[in-house]
DNA sequence: CGGATTCTTGAGGTACCTCAAGTGCGGTGG
DNA sequence: CCACCGCACTTGAGGTACCTCAAGAATCCG
């Protein structure tokens, strides 16, 4: 686990967009669109997602871009980068949830209760695409699509949380490990990002170890344990997967099912 | 964690409703519009509920009413009883993701993705009003305002996998005991199922180790452990709070929040 | 009343934790 | 271009929180 994080670190620094809002690009030419993982809109449904949207900004690595506790005041849509959603637990104690690549809807908590029950922080530079939370009900009323689109989002979601809490409430180190790194490939892979069986990723050994519930050092000696296995090989920033087999079986999964998601 | 749970024991059955249906009561007179923290429907909507309900049925404690990797025809709702979500991983051991009290909408995943992520069982007998998934795209179409409710009852789930990961991931055994007895039982109150500090209830220590991912054993010595403490009382099914202050500073939590929250 | 769960307690093992001290590397400034 | 700095990673040593195994007590149920 993390320990020590300094309450109020420099990287904690209000979500304070780089710069000035870029062009309001076209939602037909969205380069999301292009991800045959994603659904495809009706005519009207892009039409209403062009006005849905107000602005594209730019997130700063190490901001935060919407913090627990706190009342959004958009939505938003990952269109380029790496986040980080975790909560924190008393006394520097941080548990990584999931974490958010492009195509990844940011803030639904905040619109829905008024305050969201999580922190979302970017790890690279992170571009993402605003949406009017108050069109919110529009988006219910007009365009039971996307409503439908938004609730199977949650809900993945939510598959996806109790997975990892399987991952942690059961599995040893190795085999939480595992599951992590699968987990991550996996995610990475439907979003474009690997080639053939390596990662670029801006994930550190601490991310991991939060996102595992265990410590650093039990964390960097399980991954030696596991190169030493000859299953991977992690080295800062990039991972490489080498026996999927073998990872899938420490896992306890069987395999990971495709389909097409919804995104907006 | 649960040790040697056989692999189809008997209470693995399929849920077979134990009899003919219920006759179809009227949703304006069901008995969960008393509890005045859910919110109410207008005449519009409750005349779809009405047509979207198929029956009424009686599920046995111990029998599994929606299985992992299944698809189920229909989407329920607790009117009584309590029922226990969980997830197995390998060779008996069994994550319990969370329980499901009246109010609560049982096999949204399997709505949306055919296919269950999790198992529910009940914990009792249950009764459940069934709902018809074909008209789930009529509900988004012509009921915004209950597809909103969906998404909030998704993305509220999400909410508590979250918290419940933080315990499992960040907290001692002591810590998450006093979680999850907070967790319980705020969630009973607001089904108005206690009575000032105390709350019956038909949770083993098995369960409730399984929900923490620590052993039986270990739950066990500490629940004596907080017995001994002079903060709460463990009875066979019947949980007593003695020192709230206490637990929450125990759980690091400050308070839990309330808010009118939907269902259908 | 007998059998099956559920709970309780003790004893001993180990997986993971904390503390501590490096090493390596990428970025920055002189 | 090199020197330095800070962060991420690595490794060792020793402690402990939690685990497994085991056996018995209490409670429930037919």
């Amino acid at each position: 686990m993390t320990r020590n994080h300094p309450p109020a670190s420099s990287n904690n620094k209000p979500a304070r967009p780089r710069g000035r809002d870029l062009p309001h690009t076209q939602c037909a030419r969205c380069p999301l669109r292009a991800n045959p993982n994603l659904r495809k809109f009706s005519a009207a449904e892009l039409e209403f997602v062009q006005r849905f949207k107000i602005a594209e900004i730019e997130v700063q690595a190490g901001r935060v871009i919407l913090r627990d506790g706190e009342r959004a005041p958009h939505l938003y849509t990952v269109l380029d980068g790496w986040a980080i959603r975790y909560k924190f637990a008393g006394e520097g104690r941080r548990q990584v949830l999931n974490f958010a690549l492009k195509g990844d809807l940011i803030g639904l908590q905040s619109a829905l209760f008024d305050k969201m029950h999580q922190t979302v922080e970017a790890l690279t530079d992170v571009r993402l695409c605003v949406f009017d939370r108050k069109r919110m009900f529009e988006l219910y009323r007009e365009h039971p699509g996307l409503a439908y689109d938004l609730t199977w989002l949650a809900a993945q979601e939510k598959t996806i949380l109790g997975e990892h809490l399987v991952n942690i409430g059961q599995r040893p180190a190795i085999g939480r490990l595992a599951y992590i790194i699968l987990f991550l490939f996996d995610r990475a892979r439907r979003a474009g990002l690997t080639s053939s069986n390596t990662l670029e990723m801006p994930i550190t050994q601490e991310d991991l170890a939060d996102a595992m519930g265990l410590s650093i050092v039990h964390t960097n000696k399980t991954l030696r344990r596991m190169h030493a296995l000859g299953l991977i090989e992690w080295r800062r920033n990039r991972l490489t997967i080498l026996d999927i087999e073998q990872l899938s079986h420490l896992a306890e999964i069987e395999s990971v099912t495709a389909q097409q998601r919804p995104f907006i």
